[in-house]
RNA sequence: GGAUGGGUUCCCGAGCGGCCAAAGGGAGCAGACUGUAAAUCUGCCGUCACAGACUUCGAUGGUUCGAAUCCAUCCCCAUCCA
């Protein structure tokens, strides 16, 4: 029997590290470089997934901490899937909760073991081990998941780092061991804080436990973007060239592309749908917020020739009224935007690495500030 | 005509002698947002030559060192009675 994954590399750009590929899953394929709109809880919200086509998302992601909590991952599982139950057809990356971890510390306790937290919905304390977590991944059937990992906080000193790493380290072997779908992906996770050396070590080291893709993690929670970029490049030698790079929560549309100059094959991130609630458009001429008063008398489209359907039918002077009545409609049109800006930008992207241009292409869309 | 309760900065609404340019909310204006505890959060919000000064609490006049706050008259509004 064929395997259900598989990463082809197309083309790698003549003068970056820009990767053209294409990765094959149980629900379809990923034309990479990719975003990947954020659907914690089963939804990207305010989009359906009828929306979601049609802003051409290949695949999107969830969320096992969220879903674990609510409505749980039995009832997933009962559902016929996470799949089913939000009726997406396209591919779907579970995130581990890793991240969850970090970003509510101070009230978990992370050991050896697993990790102590307690739940933001209302309080009740819960453990997470690999293979719980694995469990869980397995029950809501993404066609990637992600290992169990500990995103350490980049102020943490390199002792601290060390640390995490090693334990993520450990963490991934169990869930390697603990993983048993062959319909599922697992990809293991860099860590390695801001320090050279240890992202180094955590490339080579998950490199050799032959995942069949990987995260890198860690990265845009606090540190400099230079430093990111930095970072990037320091492990883009010691990666596995026919594996799919994924690095996790970025980002704006500037790390997007940086981040493809270097390399990373799949991105996501919450800022294109959250800052869409907030009024906040992105455009290839940087960023509109939707709700100031220059935008009352505009009755031009978000982005003009932007081929989305609210830049398709609606105003920014139409949409600035949404926004400040308040209206549903606002976040559900933004969001749009938001999305298919992101989505169109790697479309581009594809095409500048097969082309051989991406350098041009990058820079000359960098030199408008984005973001 | 009589009784009672009211008129506060764009709106609602606290304040009832100094600590009041005046609580709080709304509206308005601006900013933040990167593996989503976010349709959230933050700042500004009388004027100006702005560590100070000036104008403001229905109107006018008065009491007082000092009034949005007390008194008088007047003008409006609400409810009730005739």
């Amino acid at each position: 029997m064929e395997q259900p994954f598989s990463f082809e590399l197309l083309h790698v750009d003549k003068h970056t590290g820009a990767r053209r590929g294409r990765f094959f899953t149980p629900h379809g394929v990923i034309e990479t470089p990719a975003y990947m709109p954020v659907g914690t809880q089963a939804t990207v919200k305010a989009m359906t997934p009828r929306d979601l086509d049609d802003v051409k998302a290949q695949i999107i992601l969830s969320n096992t901490y969220h879903l674990y909590l609510r409505p749980g991952h039995e009832l997933v599982k009962e559902a016929g899937g996470l799949h089913r139950f939000m009726h997406w057809d396209k591919p779907i990356l579970t995130d581990s909760g890793g991240f969850q971890v970090f970003s509510l510390a101070g009230i978990n306790d992370i050991r050896e073991d697993g990790v102590m937290f307690r739940s933001h919905i209302d309080g009740s304390r819960h453990f997470f081990t690999p293979e719980k977590v694995m469990e869980i991944e397995e029950a809501l059937g993404a066609d990637i998941a992600m290992c169990f990992d500990e995103c350490a906080d980049p102020h943490k000193d390199h002792a601290y780092a060390v640390k995490a790493m090693d334990r993520t380290h450990r963490w991934a072997e169990r869930c390697q061991k603990a993983h048993t779908r062959p319909d599922q992906a697992l990809f293991g996770i860099v860590q390695g804080s801001v320090y050279k050396d240890l992202r180094i070590e955590s490339a080579k080291t998950l490199a050799s436990m032959d995942f069949i893709g990987y995260g890198i993690g860690g990265l845009s929670v606090g540190e400099p973007k230079p430093v990111m970029y930095d970072m990037l490049e320091t492990i883009r030698p010691y990666m596995p060239e026919n594996k799919p790079r994924y690095l996790m929560g970025v980002g704006s549309p500037d790390c997007l592309l940086e981040g493809v100059m270097r390399g990373i094959d799949l991105f996501d991130c919450v800022l294109q749908t959250r800052s869409a609630r907030n009024g906040l458009a992105l455009t290839r001429n940087g960023r509109l917020m939707l709700r100031n008063k220059t935008f009352e008398h505009d009755f031009s489209p978000i982005e003009d020739g932007c081929d989305c359907y609210a830049c398709r039918n609606f105003t920014r002077a139409y949409i600035r009224h949404l926004i400040k009545a308040d209206e549903i409609l606002a976040a559900q049109l933004v969001s749009m935007h938001n999305l298919r800006f992101s989505l169109k930008l790697m479309e581009d992207a594809r095409t500048a690495i097969e082309n051989d241009c991406y350098a041009d292409f990058a820079a000359e869309l960098l030199d408008r500030r984005l973001f």
